[in-house]
DNA sequence: GAATTAATTGAACGTTCGTTTTATTATTAT
DNA sequence: ATAATAATAAAACGAACGTTCAATTAATTC
């Protein structure tokens, strides 16, 4: 056989991608074989590489559509306002939607950042710490403003970015939880954790609601 | 040649450990193949399976030994009294201190679950999930004696423990901040995420020399 | 409808993998 | 000294790996 009946380039990319950020998130890198993923997508393991020259190029690829779909939400996230804890809040917003929604792309972001070469490896770094960046000049804003009480800015902001991304790691969309529920929650978590001195009339309200349990 | 000048089960046994701890942890489990690890330790692949009968077996061995570390770790470490905020306080400071002197262990601990049967997964988790519980009761206990003010007890100790684990990803022991320092931080981010409500005095002190950065 | 291009198959390449087997040498016990 | 045992080397196993190549068919263009 050769070219199969109704075949499109389109589709068999986007399919490959998508199979690919799933077994990788389950079995990781390095475990995924490209014929296992082939066989996912309903292919031959030659066809994948007429789109992707290489399993590492595939892997960086979808590591960094996946950074820069995080910077570019936040662009469109990031209020005009320029008061920190507005600011904040939007960035743990962001955060925490962008991921609950990419789990998977996000896992592999995460765990395989070793399996990258160096170059493609600070090609990546360098995406992940202009984002994280974004949020250490809100904390130091806030500090700086007095709406803040933090100790080290550098560690506050690993600290937070380490915290909202862990939620990736057991939130299930289907259990106790909903999103806005999980997000109430880390937001006064963040806001305490920051030493926010006073809320807003629009965040008074959403820790209201966040009383889930006692 | 077979058996060489000097061999001695036992070294060569801890020398294997060692050796896979880093190799597992640099390059991650998949990664890492058995020739790789004979050679860090100086010796042919097949001398490996005199201690450990499988490549699986030696990951698992690695896995609970630093789990049933850190449930020893703690059980040494919690205090006898039952003021919930001396117990967040030395589970902290154990959990953090436990973590980056392990920090290669840790990694393999974390990232490396997916490479385990399901049955060695169930022990490992567990494991894992006993520990965790210790900290769940602690904040139920504060929450409920008014000594913390939490909104949901499940989701901030997971995000408590996410957020102290994460120093192993960032912390390096020759930068900017001693142990101590990084230490006390996180402490005093702690207190505030729980909205721990008035502090003892020894907890104030540390606190007070936690001013790294205003 | 013929020529061209796009998409895919099937087979093969050399390499490396985890693991097993057998032989050999060092150490320990008798 | 000799026998038993512990620790390793060396070689080999089949299987699986990422990748390449030539052939073949579907879709598109002219």
């Amino acid at each position: 056989m050769a070219r199969t009946t109704g075949s499109d380039g389109e589709k068999t990319e986007a399919a490959v991608r998508e199979a690919a950020v799933n077994l990788i998130a389950r079995q990781g890198y390095e475990a995924m074989s490209m014929r296992q993923l082939a066989a996912e997508v309903g292919v031959q393991a030659a066809a994948l590489y007429r789109y992707f020259p290489t399993k590492e190029e595939l892997l960086f690829t979808l590591m960094r559509e996946h950074m820069e779909g995080l910077g570019a939400a936040w662009e469109r996230a990031r209020p005009a306002d320029a008061e920190p804890r507005r600011r904040l809040s939007a960035y743990v917003r962001n955060h925490i939607a962008f991921h609950i929604e990419r789990r998977h792309a996000t896992h592999v972001s995460n765990m395989e950042l070793r399996s990258l070469s160096p170059e493609r490896l600070t090609h990546i770094l360098r995406l992940r710490t202009a984002y994280e960046k974004e949020l250490r000049a809100i904390l130091r804003d806030g500090a700086d403003s007095g709406a803040f009480s933090i100790d080290d800015v550098g560690l506050t902001a690993m600290a937070l970015i380490q915290m909202m991304t862990g939620v990736i790691v057991w939130f299930r969309p289907d259990e106790r939880l909903s999103i806005a529920e999980v997000t109430a929650t880390y937001l006064s978590m963040t806001m305490r954790l920051v030493g926010a001195k006073v809320e807003s009339t629009e965040e008074r309200h959403v820790h209201e609601h966040a009383q889930l349990r006692a």
